[in-house]
RNA sequence: UGGGGCGUCGCCAAGUGGUAAGGCAGCGGCUUUUGAUGCCGCCAUGCGCAGGUUCGAAUCCUGCCGCCCCAG
């Protein structure tokens, strides 16, 4: 049984990959994962009579620890996306992309953490492997398209190819994003962006996808048990070693495990309790600042958590018109799942500066300030990653 | 070894005869496809110890222990 047996109708209503070019000649390298997502994407475009190649990369390889827990590792999920391959009839490559893995996204993720930063590696994964290394192969095969399987939308507008949010908000991706250039978005696809919540399952599991039911993926992909801590340990021990905690006004109230467990706004695991104050009024202490030379963790009560200047670095425009030192009303978001900030952006020496309308708790060096445009928040105008608050 | 005060959960702290508030910390869970935040739940059969009074005591009485203060 192939998949035109099981079901000839479009599932969804796909744009043309290349408009004027017939599917069947129409080359789609697809990222494949070995989730629900990539494969559903994978088979959308095999469906509609694309040449499609699929395409998985060995990122990391867990050890003992990690299979012992029967969860699904790195070597699962290869074998998952090979059995989808099959059940598609489309070829499927798998490349060895652990040592640049590791260079790329592991090594700029503990070196983030040692200098007290917050990372994503998730981004660095879209920018320094996906949509580099692996598009560039994309390319080598004479593909006229890299296919992921993200919730984000991309459209063609009057200069270029533009980002824009998933349609299903609760699902949207655009976040980790924010790096993609614009050379870049001309080559991806983003078949699943438009696909309402359960609808991907619901496809897979017409399509009698093994993957229909297996769980989203989440934590961070190379520490899926969740202790990140012992990773960056092992790449920059410094990082994990003992310090004080000290409070804004200059008390010092206990000793942390290494600065790496902590992060701008974190208000648990800090052992600490403020009893100056007294009796009912004792104040939780949130994480204000991490300060890698001295090793310490300085907390303060919620109220100095505010910040409404940010300095960005790195910083990608997809917007229109050139990002200029003319502050420019953006919308922003300063982490993946929040409410869009009124704000606005100046182009700046080394990057970017961002003015919030309003004061947001808890944004850490490390993370990403990504900027949407405000006449219609759901276009990405791009975003910078976030070397300094005040 | 004179006088006064205090001793309630890891920290702070209500409670002065009616059957142990609350905050902080901690733990568990939900939410979240980075890190946080947030939300929900749990958290002293016992109030320094030992007796006594009382139907009933953290609350009253006695003794002891431990801190603190003031004296000399």
């Amino acid at each position: 049984m192939t998949l035109s047996d099981v079901e000839t109708a479009p599932l969804v209503d796909l744009p043309p990959v290349i408009p004027g070019k017939a599917p069947g000649e129409t080359r789609v390298v697809v990222a494949m994962s070995g989730g629900v997502d990539s494969s559903v994407t994978a088979a959308l475009y095999a469906q509609a009579g694309y040449d499609v190649v699929g395409i998985t990369l060995q990122l990391y390889d867990h050890g003992a620890a990690v299979q012992k827990k029967g969860a699904c590792c790195a070597g699962q999920d290869i074998h998952d996306a090979r059995r989808v391959a099959e059940r598609l009839d489309i070829p499927h490559y798998v490349l060895d992309y652990e040592s640049r893995f590791k260079d790329s996204v592991m090594t700029d993720f503990a070196d983030a953490y040692a200098r007290g930063e917050t990372p994503i590696p998730c981004v660095r994964c879209n920018e320094r492997v996906k949509f580099r290394d692996l598009m560039e192969t994309a390319r080598d095969l004479g593909a006229d398209a890299l296919a992921t399987g993200h919730y984000v939308q991309r459209f063609d507008g009057e200069s270029g190819a533009q980002l824009h949010r998933a349609v299903d908000d609760s699902r949207d991706q655009s976040y980790f994003m924010f790096t993609t250039k614009p050379e870049q978005l001309e080559f991806l696809r983003f078949p699943l962006g438009g696909l309402p919540k359960d609808e991907t399952r619901a496809i897979a599991q017409q399509l009698g996808l093994e993957v229909a039911s297996k769980p989203d993926s989440q934590d961070i992909c190379f520490v899926p048990d969740g202790k990140y801590a012992q990773v960056v340990e092992r790449l920059r021990p410094e990082a994990a070693e003992p310090g004080d905690i000290v409070h804004l006004d200059g008390r010092v109230l206990g000793t942390h495990q290494g600065i790496i467990r902590y992060t701008i706004g974190q208000r648990r695991g800090l052992g600490i309790s403020d009893t100056d104050a007294g009796g009912e009024n004792a104040e939780p202490l949130f994480v204000v600042r991490l300060n890698p030379e001295k090793r310490q963790v300085v907390v303060g009560p919620r109220s100095a958590l505010g910040v409404s200047d940010i300095s960005l670095t790195e910083v990608n425009w997809l917007g229109d018109a050139p990002l200029a030192a003319a502050p420019v009303d953006v919308v922003v978001k300063v982490r993946s799942t929040g409410r869009l900030l009124p704000a606005q952006v100046a182009s700046a020496a080394e990057g970017a500066t961002v003015m919030l309308a309003d004061p947001e708790e808890g944004v850490s060096p490390g993370q990403a300030c990504v900027f949407y445009d405000p006449a219609d928040s759901s276009r990405v105008l791009g975003g910078g990653w976030i070397r300094k608050t005040h």
